[in-house]
DNA sequence: TCGACTACAGCACAGTACGAGGTAGTTCCC
DNA sequence: GGGAACTACCTCGTACTGTGCTGTAGTCGA
């Protein structure tokens, strides 16, 4: 029957920019953290796997959207912190914009009575 | 800046099936025209192009969801149109609540003061 | 005759999510 | 001291999907 990833795996394609650049807002946190926040604020829904979390965490930075500094745990091995720049944060509202604007087209097309 | 595509672009993803699906929703249509109703009903917003269109209906087509028939134009090259099977239908309600969901959950994690 | 539009299809390419694997440090318990 | 479990980072191969380009083919108007 040709079974391939789930609706719902697929719609996730594109959001992790928007998601990791949200918990970041909240104050600075390191990798392992940020797929924590995630897990919790979407109550179980999104676990960003570590092969997708720090790509894209690699690419934020390259964009020059996220800085990063490396700091040693007293427990465990050092962590690598992140933070929005002045870029980030304008990269963080545009893409709430652009994120508001994509579910409201999708309702206009998909879902009937709006 | 390692430029890539567009925020929007990868939202995109795995959106195709929904949208397809509800204009299939409203009659039986062949594949141009889907495109041109999900072109009008987004206000122009997204114009699946056809290289990502007709691989869409075709596995729509493999997994049940869509049932298609030949039938000549009397304008131009031959029709493909497609219907909604009961499957589909299922289908349809399925992914217009998954899609809910999803922008709930997204919502939580990204939108603040909700 | 030529261009524009309709209509379908296939291909190479690019981007991203995932799983699996690797490295390395700490903690706890037997 | 040995092993499991957890923290924490990274990279690789694979799968899936969207796009642009090309091809085929019919109709229509200049």
């Amino acid at each position: 029957m040709a079974r391939g990833p789930s609706f719902a795996t697929q719609l996730l394609k594109g959001t992790t920019p928007l998601l990791v650049l949200s918990v970041i807002g909240e104050g600075e946190l390191y990798g392992y953290e940020i797929a924590q926040r995630v897990r919790e604020q979407s109550g179980g829904a999104f676990a960003p796997s570590e092969g997708s979390l720090y790509p894209a965490l690699h690419r934020l930075e390259a964009d020059g959207a996220l800085a990063a500094t490396w700091r040693d745990s007293d427990r465990g091995p050092r962590r690598r912190y992140y933070r929005l720049t002045d870029r980030g944060r304008g990269l963080l509202a545009e893409s709430r914009a652009e994120w508001s604007a994509f579910v409201r087209t999708v309702d206009r097309v998909a879902v009937p009575g709006r």
